[in-house]
DNA sequence: AATACAGTCAACCGCAGGAGG
DNA sequence: GCCTCCTGCGGTTGACTGTAT
């Protein structure tokens, strides 16, 4: 292991850098004994060349036992971030006490995210996104989603395996519906199966799953096989939502305060979802002005 | 196949606030 | 009241990986 740091005393090295597996245990076995504090005596006392910052923020947002791991942000998580950042500003902090399993740094991490796409977005559609007209893409963003368990942010870097273990998330139905000028443009991913075939693609309806942490009847419908993205074909009575443009607010969302659940049943008053409201994702499946084109 | 771009994640830094002496 | 130490937070950066060209 490479010291980062330069080498002073020995009392004054601090190694920086990637924790390896015995750091880790290390770790936990001092939270063990004294609890998520005291962090700088973890290098006082000698156990890790690590300042007091670094190790509680490796407990905070890697070791703790309750937080989602490889699980990407759901819509519904993603709409949460959004109107508490709306409410709150970049209290990140606090907006992570209202979505159990996630840290402040994941919804740091996601909004800055989420700034950079709308970002560039909004400078240009860019022939990235839009190779030639119907982009090919569309279906793999699609299966992307479905795959990763919500609207949330395109999955990238997860591991393989992720896909294959139990999701971590639990997940209960939340009705989007994109405006009519928004257009779903291919064939139906795969997973979707064969009944979404003839879903009617100016109407395309998306059943975004949602993630709840530390809920509990949710995680029924995920052990359920409940698919966490589903289009619908409005022409189907059975399928389609009776009151679909109502963006259904969980309950208990995601374990709220008074002050949050009265956010979110107004919201849920409000039917017309704001075009900024929806997860960027969502603009995947926008038709793109024309200026663009070459 | 190579390259560029975009997304995700982990970790660092600086600053602010609180507690204790 | 001041100083020091500790903790927590927000901003930022860099590595890594996936995807599109």
């Amino acid at each position: 292991m490479k010291p980062y740091g330069g080498g002073r005393e020995l009392s004054a090295w601090v190694r920086k850098g990637p924790w390896t597996e015995d750091e880790d245990e290390v770790l936990r076995r001092h939270v063990m004994e004294n609890g998520p504090r005291e962090w700088s005596s973890i290098r006082s006392k000698g156990l890790l060349p690590r300042t007091g910052k670094s190790c509680r923020l490796r407990w905070v947002n890697k070791l703790r036992p309750d937080i989602k791991k490889g699980c990407k942000f759901s819509a519904d998580e993603e709409r949460v971030v959004i109107d508490l950042q709306a409410q709150f500003g970049n209290k990140w902090a606090r907006i992570a006490t209202y979505l159990s399993g996630r840290t402040d740094n994941d919804v740091k991490n996601f909004w800055s995210t989420r700034q950079k796409r709308l970002a560039r977005l909004q400078r240009a559609p860019g022939p990235r996104r839009r190779p030639g007209g119907a982009s090919s893409s569309r279906g793999n963003k699609a299966r992307t989603l479905l795959h990763t368990g919500g609207g949330g942010s395109s999955s990238s870097s997860r591991p393989a395996g992720d896909e294959q273990e139990p999701h971590p998330c639990t997940v209960a139905p939340l009705a989007i519906v994109l405006p009519t000028h928004c257009r779903y443009d291919g064939g139906a991913p795969a997973e979707l199966g064969s009944s979404s075939s003839s879903a009617t693609p100016a109407a395309a309806i998306r059943l975004l799953s949602f993630c709840c942490g530390g809920g509990n009847g949710a995680e029924s419908m995920a052990a359920s096989g409940v698919d966490p993205l589903v289009f619908v074909d409005p022409d189907d009575e059975e399928a389609f939502c009776p009151e679909p443009l109502a963006v259904v607010p969980p309950t208990p969302f995601f374990g709220l305060d008074e002050e949050y659940l009265h956010f979110g049943s107004a919201a849920a008053k409000q039917p017309d979802v704001r075009f900024d409201d929806l997860p960027p994702e969502t603009l995947d499946f926008f038709d793109l002005p024309p200026s663009g084109q070459p």
